[in-house]
RNA sequence: GCCGAUGUAGCUCAGUUGGCCAGAGCAGCUGAUUUGUAAUCAGCCGGCCGGGGGUUCGAAUCCCUCCAUCGGCUCCA
């Protein structure tokens, strides 16, 4: 007999040789049903494994990470059974759960393949998991896997053999199709009651644009009809929160085939509402010692010589401009920094000057692949609101730290709380893609641990995504379609300043070199404004929405009124306009509710006799009566609450 | 850049076994209406059917090519 412990701490004692499954038996028909895969001693397997050991136990459902993992890693496994009946010969890459869902790499020769064939597949895997197939876990040595797939002619699987050991593989069968897997699995497919293909695309094999292309198909499934069209109704929600189209309906920003790809043009609604983010970032940045600088959009190539970003990006950046008579070159700016580090340059420094903070809202250029421009969050031409903080190596972690107070400054006045920190390391296994000394990257990888340590953040540790002069700081968001983008970004770079031969006066009257903090709370004007968009819905904070109220007078009767409400507000500094349409009050309504519109102030003859005005607030209603002075001070004091800088 | 899909009026969409002058709703404009908390009515304007080639007596519809967009892959200083 084994003692299983089950997550309510209670034991209970079985033969060995149990399996999950036949536990969850004996607690309940209806919980058997329901289990998808086991936890035991904190290991994921089949519920149908036999256990042979005392060991804790939690049975995994749908509702439960894991779970979902197990059903739709099966489901990758039933939609290649379905496909290779459909399609005999076909060869598989890898086919793993994914956030949501999953997905197979196919090799479908030379047949096409589009999401035409959709429905054909998802029927098929529906009567294969209505047979109630089991998956059956196999070990098998190494030997008898190659002469399988060698037999199958699937040099994909080959190769991922390959790198494995013999002893540790194993097969997994269920109906027609067996695969090289690790599991776990469902105890069978019956489990799997609705399935939806959700998109197909082409992927390099093993993401190596050097290796074949294969088709990657990708799916969900659920056990309940329901639960799928809840899904399905959510991506349509999602979509009407896409920041592309609320931009153009809200008039934030647009595109022009003829000013080119990956441009974008700020509307004046949209031109008005950045330049409130961007003054917002000046009086904080003021306060904590910044100062502005202005540099040009050009660069000659030379400078990016020194820098180091020409031999690693000049092949793919926009080519050079040059001058007519002299053939000088020239870079369009891909970054501000190497004429930040000039404007360092330009006057010597003592230890006194430092820290040396500068700002810029800077342009800048990048050539982006075609295929990866994205609305707003991926363009070839945005404004970061860049700094560079030059400081002496004792300073460097309490200057990080104030970057990292001026992003949560930022991020709570926008009541943006629903993001991811991840610090970048080096990659060890791959050290020749950095610059810079060994030293000196461990000083900067160390202050930045250093530092979510002493904050007790949470963060995500991601090793090989440091930029390639040194690590960094990123904050990431998610989009209305779960994409992950990143907003603001700080960096430490040793490198920089001795590329440029950045140095002060110490206090010991011997020369020293700085060390440089690369930051962007937004990170770029472009991409933040569209994650914004999706994070508040097109309902911006009341401070940065572009109309914040809108007069709706009853009638023509009371223009003059509605004119009149309008310069107390506009006098207030509230952002308002008028209604003057010959429309009913119920149309100018929709209307503003449509534009998102905070505040509908509606007047009529009992309004305009006793001064005051009908507030309805977007999205929520009437809200009651207020004099004009009342609405003034309500709004003034909501943008003051979220303005409440404290530095 | 690669794979796949898509491209009809400002927006959302009809229209393909190739066949009269390409349609609708919304938006816009004009007029009527003077309106009390999510759509007043009527009329009008608006499209070389993404661009360019080709096949055909005839192309929005079929073929080629380029461009752009969408979903991924790769990339992202």
């Amino acid at each position: 007999m084994i003692n299983i412990t089950l997550p309510d701490k209670s034991v209970r004692q079985v033969e060995s040789g149990t399996t999950a499954l036949d536990i969850a038996k004996s607690i309940s028909e209806g919980l058997a049903r329901n289990v998808l895969a086991a936890k035991v001693n904190g290991e994921v397997i089949d519920a149908t494994l036999p256990i042979n050991e005392d060991a804790s136990l939690n049975l995994l459902t749908w509702n439960d990470d894991e779970g979902k993992a197990a059903m739709w890693h099966s489901s990758a496994h039933l939609m290649a059974e379905a496909i290779e009946q459909l399609y005999p010969g076909v060869k598989f890459g890898i086919g793993p759960n994914v956030e949501n869902g999953f997905y197979y790499d196919i090799d479908f020769g030379e047949t096409q393949v589009s999401d035409a064939d959709f429905k054909k597949i998802e029927d098929r895997i529906l009567s294969l998991a209505r047979e109630k197939q089991t998956f059956n876990r196999r070990e098998i040595s190494k030997a008898d896997a190659i002469d399988y797939f060698t037999g199958k002619g699937d040099e994909y699987k080959l190769e991922l053999i390959d790198e494995l050991a013999d002893g540790e593989i194993t097969f997994y069968e269920s109906g027609t199709f067996t695969d090289l897997c690790r599991g776990p699995h469902l105890p069978g497919t019956g489990m799997i009651k609705a399935v939806k293909l959700l998109g197909i695309a082409g992927a390099y094999w093993r993401g190596d644009e050097k290796r074949k292309m294969l088709t990657r198909i990708y799916g969900i499934t659920f056990p309940k009809q329901k639960e799928l069209t809840e899904f399905l109704e959510m991506l349509e929600e999602a979509k009407k929160r896409d920041h592309r189209k609320l931009g153009a309906e809200l008039e934030i920003f647009a595109f022009s085939q003829k000013v080119g790809q990956g441009l974008p043009l700020w509307l004046p609604k949209g031109a008005e509402l950045r330049e409130r983010l961007e003054q917002f970032l000046k009086i904080v940045q003021k306060k904590m010692g910044y100062q502005q600088v202005i540099t040009p959009h050009i660069g000659k190539v030379e400078l990016y010589k020194i820098s180091g970003h020409y031999d690693k990006y000049g092949e793919d950046s926009f080519h050079p401009i040059t001058t007519p008579i002299e053939g000088e070159e020239f870079f369009l700016k891909p970054m501000n920094c190497p004429h930040h580090c000039e404007i360092y340059n330009s006057i010597p420094k003592s230890y006194r000057d430092l820290p040396y903070r500068i700002a810029e809202f800077g342009t800048v250029y990048r050539y982006e692949q075609s295929g990866e421009l994205h609305g707003l969050t991926r363009v070839r031409g945005f404004t970061q609101d860049d700094a560079h903080i030059f400081c002496t190596p004792d300073q460097l972690k309490d200057e990080f730290k104030g970057v990292m107070d001026i992003v949560e400054i930022i991020f709570k006045a926008l009541d943006f709380n629903d993001f991811i920190i991840q610090i970048s390391l080096r990659d060890p296994d791959d050290m020749e893609k950095y610059i810079g000394s060994e030293e000196n990257w461990e000083k900067a990888e160390k202050a930045i641990l250093e530092v979510v340590e002493e904050r007790g953040l949470d963060v995500i540790v991601e090793s090989g995504e440091a930029a390639f002069y040194g690590p960094k700081m990123d904050f990431i968001v998610k989009d209305a379609l779960g994409r992950k983008w990143q907003l603001g970004t700080i960096q430490v770079d040793y490198n920089l300043p001795e590329r440029f031969e950045l140095e002060y006066v110490g206090a010991d009257n011997e020369k020293h070199r700085p060390v440089m903090i690369h930051r962007a709370p937004f990170g770029s004007m472009e991409r933040f404004v569209a994650v914004l968009l999706e994070h508040c819905a097109g309902k911006f904070p009341l401070w940065l929405t572009p109309d914040q109220a809108i007069v709706l007078p009853i009638s023509e009767k009371y223009h003059k009124y509605a004119e009149k409400v309008l310069n107390l507000l506009n006098n207030s500094e509230i952002r308002a306009l008028v209604d003057e349409r010959s429309e009913k009050t119920g149309r100018k309504i929709r209307d503003a509710e449509l534009k998102k519109i905070p505040y509908m102030l509606i007047v009529g003859e009992k309004e305009e006799n006793d001064g005051s005005v009908s507030v309805r607030k977007q999205g929520e209603g009437d809200i009651g009566t207020f004099t004009v002075e009342e609405f003034v001070k309500m709004v003034n004091e909501e943008v003051d609450r979220l303005l409440d800088i404290k530095i």
